[in-house]
RNA sequence: ACAU
DNA sequence: CGATGT
């Protein structure tokens, strides 16, 4: 199979009104959360196509799926037959025809979702109504009150991090407690940045049980996301290897209910304390 | 955009 | 400025 690679990405933000990204991860972090229809083609009149042709407006979270094999922003869905715009509460309007629902949409802010049947148009609207009318008021504003607040700079645990000369390059890790005292450190060899930020993690829990530590604090929201997740996307280097460290790390959390892996802040706090000291 |  | 990632 030859490998069609997506260069454009167009996401509808309202009916008629397209956004076109250039890049995958910008048009992902549009998107996420929000109802919207998005899709990827090798140029726009593709992804185009392929909105209009009823790709659902899926939740932008995650495709559970295939990813790791794919590389493509949209895969195979069912050809949508019918949309449904949600005119009242429990009163519906039935278009056969994106493009006519499309016209009828102009302008209003009304919930609505296609589908293979109508039951499941009416169902997906049920899902993401709340998302829909919360969205589709707010494009111009981009300040969102999400998420939860920030404390202070924690005084318990101790914490690890990743240190590289070039990304990949020779890379190592060190386990400090929050005074920077160094409890760990390893050279090793050539790998990328979150390589080493999970290796640095597993070293770290490593550290924390036989000290009687319970806090564990990294900077790294990547492999935060592949511990949580199981799972890589589609680009990661040495897949295979960070998966043995994802399992052996989230082994090692059940092993240890008591141990909690928490993200350090660092605009608010500073530089995580094991930090390496090489960006400035 | 966010985190490195 | 470059790279790794969601
Ligand atoms: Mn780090
Ligand atoms: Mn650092």
């Amino acid at each position: 199979m030859a490998k069609k690679k997506n260069n454009v990405y167009l996401v509808e933000t309202a009916p008629g009104q397209m956004k076109k990204f250039t890049n995958w991860p910008d048009c992902q972090a549009f998107v996420k959360g929000k109802p919207y229809r998005f899709a990827g083609g090798v140029d726009e009149a593709e992804a185009r196509a392929k909105i209009s042709g009823g790709a659902p407006a899926k939740q932008a979270k995650s495709s559970k799926g295939g990813w790791s094999g794919g590389g493509k922003a949209t895969s195979d869905k069912p050809k949508n037959n019918y949309y449904l715009v949600e005119i009242e509460p429990d009163q519906y309007k039935t278009f056969t025809r994106w493009s006519d629902c499309q016209s009828f949409l102009k302008g209003k802010k009304l919930p609505y979702a296609g589908g293979v049947t109508e039951e499941e148009a009416k169902a997906k609207i049920e899902r993401t109504r709340d998302m829909q009318l919360k969205y589709r008021d707010r494009e111009p504003q981009g300040g969102g009150k999400k998420g939860a607040a920030v404390g202070s700079r924690p005084s318990e645990g101790i914490c690890s991090d990743a240190g590289t000369h070039g990304n990949p390059g020779p890379c190592e890790y060190q386990v400090c407690d929050l005074k920077g005292k160094r409890l760990a450190y390893k050279h090793l060899g050539v790998h990328t940045n979150n390589y080493a930020e999970l290796a640095g993690i597993e070293a770290m829990i490593e550290v924390a049980v036989t000290r009687g530590e319970t806090i564990l604090w990294t900077d790294s929201q990547i492999a935060m996301g592949w511990i949580k997740s199981g799972r890589l996307g589609p680009t990661v280097k040495e897949p295979e290897a960070i998966m043995v460290f994802v399992r052996s790390i989230q082994a090692l959390l059940k092993k240890h209910p008591n141990l909690e892996l928490k993200k350090w802040h660092t605009k608010q706090w500073g530089e995580i304390p094991a930090d390496f000291g090489r960006k400035g």
